[in-house]
DNA sequence: CCAAAAGTGTTAGGAGTACACCCATGG
DNA sequence: CCATGGGTGTACTCCTAACACTTTTGG
């Protein structure tokens, strides 16, 4: 065995939005340390499998989901991180559409669960500050980018897009402004289809690249 | 040996301007694989020492630069990436400023030099990928941050400031709407004294948070 | 007819961009 | 006196932000 090896997981926050409010999935440690306590989905990376090839197996593993964004966020390193050893984490974010979201398969459901970013529970090992480091990072991309979308079903209202963007930024948009800066993107576009869930129907739109 | 034991490397993009160019800092590789090629300064992570503090470390060993602005990257997991076997890296991207550039200690100096980052000679592993990756980064950063200073000597001429950011971003840029914006940002202070190296001196600046 | 969410325009301020000339100095 | 780089202002466009009422439907 060479001195240099370290041993190197995968850790992954997962997003939805549930009520309005962005949401993290925890799983419940079966095993010490820290049994008993929540901690992100994760584990050990496999000789040949690629950093995020990891991330997608261990997530498929854990919750059953499938075809999520993903995307690498941070690598934490302290030594002192892992009271088993040295290991050294690779974090990823990923988001799962609010509509697949309830669905945590592959795992004892008592033992894993959705928390609401701001009223999360104790967690083990270094985790809360992996937590804050991606929804920092989220909140900055959806600035510039259109990750939000991977948050939402196919089709989704302007009024749910809203209100996927406030949950993350964690403020209230104005409305018109909001619609005329979507609209003006490009990236989305109406659909003929109407949602008859509220009092006057809305309509639906669907993001302009399937990918 | 456990078997999830991987070998855990860092490898650093030290950026520096030389002759109103940006310039990525190499090291030709004296052993194989790839010897007698140029590679990223880099190296092991130690078993009791931080990620951060590994790439402070072998970039001392290597080059014998200290206080340098030091940022994580990315890491690089890819199975095949390293011949010798499973190697993930994290990379690291590093600032040097143009005055103390030019000191290449702790290094056989011809072994190491200074390559403009589009005239890059081949490199080994993947690290022109990385290379590129830095400097996308550094570019993206450049926009939202000030990370510009920390290239530049305590204290610099807006022009000099200019020429950086123009290195940098591989364009040229307006003389006084660039001004009107550093100033603007009020993140630098006019100092007493004139550089006289010119034609007409030019005022000396000096970045406000010395931190 | 009432409650609830959908939908829609205008205005004012700030940021970015384009653009050309005079100034101070050393040789 | 001339070559060189230092230094300065204005006008236009576009993006952002603030702000309130009407419409459609189900019950």
């Amino acid at each position: 065995m060479n001195k240099h090896e370290i041993q190197v997981t995968v850790d992954i926050v997962v997003f939805t939005i549930h009520q309005h409010r962005l949401n993290v999935l925890l799983i419940q440690r079966g095993i010490p340390p820290f049994k008993g306590q929540y901690a992100l989905p994760g584990g050990f990376v496999l000789a040949n499998e690629t950093l995020e090839a990891a991330a997608f197996r261990e997530l498929h593993e854990e919750t059953g989901t499938e075809n999520v964004y993903l995307e690498q966020l941070f690598t934490f390193g302290d030594p002192k991180r892992d009271p088993r050893g040295r290991v050294v984490t690779v974090a990823f974010y990923a988001l799962v559409p609010s509509d697949q979201s309830p669905l945590i398969a592959g795992t004892d459901a008592a033992a894993a669960g959705w928390f609401t970013v701001d009223e999360l529970p104790p967690v083990a090992f270094d985790h809360l500050k992996i937590i804050d480091y991606a929804v920092n990072r989220l909140r900055n991309k959806l600035e510039y980018t259109t990750v939000g979308f991977e948050l939402l079903p196919k089709k989704f209202t302007l009024t749910a897009l809203q209100v996927l963007h406030e949950a993350i930024l964690g403020r209230a948009l104005d409305k018109r402004n909001f619609r005329r800066k979507i609209l003006a993107l490009g990236l989305v576009k109406a659909t003929k289809e109407m949602e008859a869930t509220g009092r006057k129907p809305a309509r639906l739109y669907s993001f302009r690249n399937a990918k």
